[in-house]
DNA sequence: TTGTAAGCGTTATCAG
DNA sequence: CTGATAACGCTTACAA
């Protein structure tokens, strides 16, 4: 593989000279410029950028630490992340496991959007103190060198159930995502809150995973129920599209009998059966916010806080 | 942040000491070590990954280059290369857009497992001729360093059409994904086979474009046929999907009026009513399988070809 | 406009 | 068992 010297050797100029020609500085007499990219595209150089990055101390990339590659909304996020970063001039490096760990610690990147509860506060803390910018969108965490911008999935999960209740109903259930998820706890925050405010007493928990088969499992257990929940708000769209499913198996029609809804927004609920009702979130503007503020903050411009993701409720057939 | 030059003063011993006992090396003094090692700890001190991969000329990465973010199969064939890499100690490096290239250029990976077709084969040889070593699944590619391991869809497909002209059917319509899609061409071609072994002369092609939104565009022009073919064969399972949800808003009954199946067995598939009859690739496991190769290539390991991934008929109740 | 040389943070060779 | 030192491939003062 040629590295430099090559290029230079066979430009009949230094390395230096090289260098400057190789970067488009404008200090060098344009013939030898010539010389220098020939010799270059011949050779078929590139740069080796660890060599690179080691010299500059920079890599141009950053870190997209997620907890697992399944999921309709990480795809979105990702897609705008991967925009915005491209338009920088940065590259966006996904991964997952101990690999971010890795990427991280090792200073392969120059900061970091994290989507990984794996990932603790302090491990993240840690990071942060060796100088990496770290952009958190799974909880609320601050400190030196840490960002976050989190769905106010409190704020809309209330406001939607406000809503409800104004349209008449009353009695709910809440279809959970796991216990210790940042998104579920918040959205029920926001359920109990509004039924609160609307001194509705009782309420029933369904404990699913956010998952389709677990909305599923869930669906097949409330059609064993004596009284059913007439109004089954689930904690993201996968839950309430598996659930549903369950129903109409068993020829339970939404939203005569049921009422159901969810949270994301995601591709699919438009093509099922009835149409899901859900909150939707921006999550390819999201994505965009964030890697731009990452940009930011790493190329030390000035920063521009990255409130809440816009949300909004969608209403469709199944409620 | 402390360089291994910090470790070695506060330690009280030589850079080179330092780098054996960080490494684990087993020339070191278990005291001296020690020392070392607690100098690490209280410092904080992690190696800088970026001079390591200099010096060593590896990187301990693996590129996963693929064309989006979106799509169920990937996020399978994904966490299928991620554990296995894991096990192996390399990292996962997942991109997309131009920073594929960038990274493949830079060297900032050891080799690359490719999905993405927007990078085109005069591409994908150059980079392997500088030695990086490429897997590319999207295509079939051979070369100096390339190695590929497709599906066999034409194989596949054609099975499956034959099978069901042995049920009595006779009246096909194939869905197709993009025309420029290598999983889309090889599908119609074992689709085609199969009919003309058997005899069937006629068949009608619809062209979709492999998403849930254009299997349902298409359905709902299928709807306005005066003579509607009696078997479908999408290309893929969002296909699929999409076609079934136009007709069920419709209530055109699948399979009574219409037989429909895919390919890819999606988790979806068995949460939609009727449950879809596809071709299912075991994808975490073909990830598994060419990550253990990429590493194979990469660490010098003696090669073990990766074949066609499993795949095999699933019925449901599609048809 | 070009060249010399130091240095980024490691690893690895060689000598002690 | 430990230490001095060259080298990986590049960028960037500084000198010429």
């Amino acid at each position: 593989m040629p590295t430099i010297k090559d290029v230079a050797k066979k430009a009949g100029v230094s390395i230096s000279t090289a260098s400057y020609a190789l970067n488009n500085l404008p200090n060098v007499h344009p013939e030898t410029k010539q010389r220098i990219l020939l010799a270059a595209k011949e050779l078929n150089y590139y740069p080796n950028g660890i060599a690179r990055n080691l010299k500059t101390q920079r890599t141009g990339n950053i870190g997209v630490f997620i907890y697992g590659f399944a999921g309709p909304i990480f795809s979105d996020v990702l897609e705008g992340i991967r925009q915005k970063l491209q338009e920088n001039h940065f590259n966006i490096v996904v991964s997952s496991g101990k690999s971010s760990s890795n990427l991280l610690q090792e200073r392969q990147v120059d900061g970091a959007i994290i989507f990984d509860s794996e990932l603790t506060d302090e491990i993240l803390i840690s990071y942060a103190n060796y100088g990496l910018p770290l952009y958190v969108l799974d909880r609320i965490l601050t400190g030196n060198n840490i960002y976050s911008s989190v769905i106010d999935n409190e704020g809309l999960v209330y406001r939607f159930i406000r809503m409800m209740i104004s349209r008449g109903h009353r009695d709910f259930a809440y279809l959970s995502g796991p216990s210790d998820a940042f998104n579920n706890n918040h959205r029920y925050d926001g359920f109990i809150q509004a039924l609160k405010d609307e001194k509705i007493e009782n309420h029933q928990v369904f404990h699913g995973d956010f998952t389709i088969g677990g909305g599923y499992r869930i669906g097949q257990e409330y059609l064993k129920m004596e009284k059913r929940p007439q109004f089954v708000y689930c904690a993201n769209d996968e839950s309430a599209i598996g659930f549903m499913q369950a129903l109409r198996e068993k020829g339970v029609k939404i939203p005569e009998e049921v009422k159901v809804a969810g949270f994301d927004n995601i591709y699919l609920g438009e093509y099922i059966t009835p149409k899901l009702t859900t909150i939707g979130i921006d999550h390819v503007k999201w994505g965009k916010e964030v890697a731009q503020a990452i940009v930011d903050i790493v190329t030390k411009q000035k920063i521009k806080e990255v409130g809440h993701p816009e949300g909004s409720i969608i209403m469709r057939e199944s409620c």
